[in-house]
DNA sequence: TATGAATGAGAGTTCATTCAT
DNA sequence: GATGAATGAACTCTCATTCAT
């Protein structure tokens, strides 16, 4: 009844299950493209679904955008992991940036900090993995040691919606980060 | 249904175009407040006038909206003009930022490049200001030289997105413009 | 903006009171006949008006609801008023039951007591008027003495309530009301 | 479409005999709290069943509401059995009000006369209880000869429905019955 | 020219009912 | 027989846009 957790039911029937994934599919799809104003209605076409079923996994159109930020959130920390070399800051930032260039999704997930509190901790999640490559660039000698996780975050969040908006190509998104770096690397 | 140019006709009554002005300061408060998305309705009480007036000056909410991002755009244009100095991109760079920190205008007019056909002769503008104050910083030595207008305008756009959607607060703007001016300077 | 008063506004265009007029009309026809659970697009639809239309006048289904009530409300007042004579609250009691029994309004208008703060005020005027009744009735020497106005009011809802969802007869009516009226009469 | 009747099947598994039960209870709570207008769903969940289960018992809502009245009328009229006083329609008319003042069923069920065909016979033999006890008090000489069943069974309905819907208090049930009872009684 | 009432498509949301599991 | 996910029509309410006044 409560519009609060639209974390994926523990026990969910096979139907439902496929449901709720092409519903997240459809749903990414659809506001890439649309923004967040896009309608419920379409994402439920496209899913091949009617618009009932969205609303028995997703009781409001906000736990939608919400279960869709999560899901990202989510592949963007695993993103991060698999990361392991010392200047692995530099090619996370740009991942993302490239990203962003092609899906909303991205930038309107890394606007949302502070903003949604539902997202709140998957946002969080993906700050930490930022903090470690921070620090591991850090120590490596990287990335300049008075560099702090805020204006590294503001950086990547602004340089996404930049992307995105304003449909970088991959010339200008190597150009433009080329100054960031710069700005971020010792001596 | 097309919505053709909105440019201020020749000759107008005087009250018309007292009208015109009030619009477009109420509609450039609302939207700042509330975003695009809010309603010309209510622009039309905070203006002081009835819908129909609205309709009348503008024929369409995008016009209304366009007709705001060239109002803006002129005057941010203005102050580029009374600068000077020869580090006058980094002024300029910071005003935009702190602006955009509390108006939604700034941001989604720098936005828009490329996006709303209506507003590129006035974006235009812009950029030819914003080439000003790079090439005097470069000739100053201030700035890099193999820095290009495309990358700079590039991170003007993102470091206002993001300081407005994001919120940052005036230690945030310093740390975070510290390191974009830092790989923007010279030696 | 607020759902609060929805008093006719002061002026009001020629056909927008039209309007008005035909679109509590109709929708007073409409919750008579199906109950309050009857659609809005079906008042819309006998007022031969859009729906957008009625939502200007009543921003909410509760709005339109409140209005027919106090209308309602008003007219039985002045029936009230219309009566002089000893016994009058005996026939004001029969006039309502008499009208309760073919329109599902007066009934749950009473019902309303105590209810719906936002007619409190207009059921508080009716309330007045059979006050009224009720003393000169006793006063007269028709009615007993230790009848309170509650009980008057308990017994005249109650017999509304019957009368309409029972669907009393003009006999039943008569022979009914004839043992309340024994309950309530001197000696 | 057609909802028949919705009577017990002759025979039942354990378990399915069982949740007939669990869901008429669950029902009568829920329609009690929240009138007829409450959820299915919300019934499902209070039995503890799944709203599969409630539609293969009650092909309808409306079945399901009929089968709670008819549950309610052979309560009714079970307790109108057990009373044997001469004034036992005093007493049961009284004990109604009383109920009603707290159960919306009581007064939905008294309402339904006449309305709902299906639960036409579970009202007519509450009617015939009522009528027993009326020829007995008057037998008996406490309520008047010229009374007939009909008015009294309008004075129940009533009195019970403007106790619910009005919310009587105790004092206010009794001055009020007080003047029905008068209206009845002999001499 | 200004007004603001009317329009009506469309949004999000609910819920009785069906049916695959 | 029980489950509960899917359905989809219906509902209230919003708002850009039109047009009679």
């Amino acid at each position: 009844m409560t519009s609060q957790s639209s974390d994926p039911p523990r026990q969910l029937r096979a139907d439902a299950r496929r449901n709720r994934v092409r519903i997240l599919a459809a749903a990414e799809e659809v506001f890439a493209e649309k923004g967040p104003s896009a309608s419920t209605e379409e994402v439920a076409e496209r899913a091949g679904v009617a618009i009932g079923t969205i609303f028995r996994h997703f009781p409001t159109k906000q736990d939608l955008l919400a279960a869709i930020m999560k899901e990202l959130l989510s592949r963007l920390a695993e993103q991060a992991d698999a990361l392991t070399a010392d200047d692995a800051l530099f090619t996370f930032f740009a991942d993302l940036v490239a990203q962003a260039a092609h899906k909303k999704n991205v930038v309107d997930l890394l606007a949302a900090t502070g903003v949604d509190l539902q997202v709140a901790d998957a946002v969080q999640r993906l700050r930490e993995k930022v903090a470690e490559l921070l620090s591991r660039s850090q120590d490596a000698g990287t990335v300049r040691t008075d560099v702090r996780l805020d204006e590294v975050m503001a950086l990547l969040t602004s340089a996404c919606q930049g992307a995105l908006r304003s449909g970088w190509d991959q010339d200008l998104q190597r150009r433009t980060l080329a100054i960031i770096f710069t700005g971020l690397r010792r001596g």
